[in-house]
DNA sequence: TGTACATCAGTGAACGCGCGTTCACTGATGTAC
DNA sequence: TGTACATCAGTGAACGCGCGTTCACTGATGTAC
C-alpha cells in the first residue's frame, strides 16, 4: 500500500510554514514576506521548506488556493444559514459570507488578489483555478437564482449584476483593511464593531434597487420588516 | 529673488524619475519596484535619485500623493460636466470619475492603497494627508448634497453611505485591475469597452435604492429615460 | 523479533545577486563684483 | 563684459545586507526478509 503522507520529524513542517507565512504577513505586510523569515519563524534551517515548497512562488500560491477554498466555505456557511428564505436573502448571504472571510483571514484575501505575487499563468487546470472557479460559481448561482425572482428588476443582466455585487463586497474588505480606517481619515473613524451591520444594510441597499417597488410581493416585506429597525 | 528649481544638467530628473517609476509598476508590478532599476531606466547612476528624494520611501510617497492628487482632479471634472444636474446626478458623476481614475493610473492607484508600502505614518499633516482629505472632501460633499434630497430614503447615514458608495467605486476598479478578469474567470470576459457603461448602471443601481419609490419627482423620470435605453 | 537497507525530512555552509544607501569626486550652472 | 567663487546635480566605486536557492551531509523513520 502506498506510504500515509505523515511527519517523520517536525510534527506539521509544510502546515507550520504556511502558518508562519500567514503570521509574517499580517505583522509585517504582503512586501516583505521572505522564506528565510519564514523558515526562523518555523524553527527550522533556511534550506528545510524546499522539502515542502519548490520555489517561494509556490508556498505563495498554496497559500492563495487556501484562500480561495476557505472563501467557499465561508459563502457556503453564509447562505447555509439563511437556506429557508427567499432569493435575496441568499444572494445577500453570500456577500455577507466573502466579507467576513475577508475580515477573518486578511493576509490570504490581500494575497488572493496580487497578480504580480501569485501570477495568472496556467491558472485554468491548477487547483487555484479550480478553487477560483468553486467560490466564483457560488456567486453565479446566487445572481442567477436572483435573476429568477419576478419581482426583480432586469436592468442589469447575469454578468453586470455579478460584477456589481462583487463589487460592493470586495471594495468594502478592501477598504476595511487598507482603504479610509488605515489611512487614519478622521470622518469615517467607526468603531470596527459596526461594520458587520453596515455592511449588511450596504447589501440591502443594493438588493433594494433590484427589486421592481410596484411589483415586490411578501419577499419585499419580509425584509422591510428587518429594514426598518436600522432606520 | 528666489532662484527657479530649474533642471541644471538633467531635463528633469525628479519628473523622469516618477515616469520610470510608475512604468516600471505597470510592467512588473508593485513588488518589483527598484530604485535602482529607476535609475538605470532613467538614464542616471544609482546614486542620482538621491538629490531628489531622500529615500526610495520618499518617491514611494511623492508618487502616492501625486495619485491622489489626480484622483480629486478626475472626481472634479467629472462632476463639473454634470454641474447643472441634480444632486443624485452629480453624486454618480464623481464614482464615474474615482474609476476612471483608477483605470486610467492603475500603477498611481494601487500604490495609494498599499499601506505596507506607503506607510500611514503621520500621515495627518503631509502633503500626502492633505491630498487625500481633498479628494475624500469630495465624495462627503456629493453624499451630504445627496442627503439632502427630499426623494431619498434615509436607512444609511453620512458614513454609511460613503462607505458603501465608496466600497462600490473602490472595488469595480479592483476587480476590473486585478480581479476576475486579471484571474481569468471565462464567465467575466467582458471586453473592456463595456467597462465604463457597465460602471454606470451599477451606480445608478445603487442610487436607484436611495430613492424612495414614491416620492420620487421629476429628478427620478430624467434617470429612468436613460435606464430604460440599457435595459 | 532482529537486522540490513532504502527513504527522505532535516542541517548548515556556501553561492551569486540585486538591493538601498554612502562617499569623495567632478564639472556644469548661477551669482557677485 | 569678464573673472572668481559658490552651488549643487550628477558620477562611479564601494559598503554591508538579506535574499532565494543549491549541495553534500546526517540521522531518524519505515520496510523487507
Amino acid at each position: 500500500m502506498p506510504p500515509k503522507k505523515r511527519a517523520y520529524h517536525h510534527g506539521d513542517l509544510r502546515r507550520t510554514l504556511l502558518d508562519a507565512s500567514i503570521a509574517l504577513i499580517v505583522e509585517r505586510g504582503l512586501d516583505q514576506l521572505s522564506l528565510r523569515e519564514v523558515a526562523r519563524r518555523a524553527g527550522v534551517s533556511p534550506a528545510a521548506p524546499y522539502h515542502h515548497f519548490a520555489t517561494r512562488q509556490e508556498l505563495l500560491e498554496a497559500l492563495a488556493v487556501e484562500g480561495f477554498v476557505m472563501l467557499a466555505e465561508s459563502m457556503r456557511a453564509s447562505l447555509e444559514a439563511v437556506a429557508d428564505q427567499g432569493s435575496v436573502e441568499r444572494f445577500r448571504a453570500t456577500g455577507v459570507g466573502y466579507i467576513r472571510f475577508a475580515l477573518a483571514h486578511p493576509a490570504h484575501f490581500r494575497l488572493m488578489f496580487r497578480p504580480s505575487l501569485v501570477p495568472v499563468s496556467a491558472v485554468a487546470s491548477s487547483a487555484k483555478g479550480a478553487a477560483q472557479a468553486d467560490s466564483f460559481q457560488i456567486l453565479l448561482d446566487a445572481v442567477d437564482d436572483t435573476l429568477k425572482d419576478q419581482s426583480i428588476r432586469a436592468h442589469l443582466d447575469r454578468r453586470g449584476l455579478a460584477l456589481v455585487a462583487w463589487s460592493l463586497v470586495h471594495g468594502a474588505a478592501e477598504l476595511l483593511l487598507d482603504g479610509p480606517f488605515a489611512l487614519g481619515l478622521p470622518e469615517l473613524d467607526a468603531p470596527a464593531p459596526a461594520i458587520p451591520e453596515l455592511v449588511t444594510r450596504a447589501f440591502q441597499g443594493l438588493l433594494d434597487a433590484l427589486r421592481d417597488a410596484k411589483g415586490a410581493g411578501e419577499g419585499a416585506r419580509v425584509k422591510s420588516a428587518k429594514r426598518r429597525r436600522t432606520t
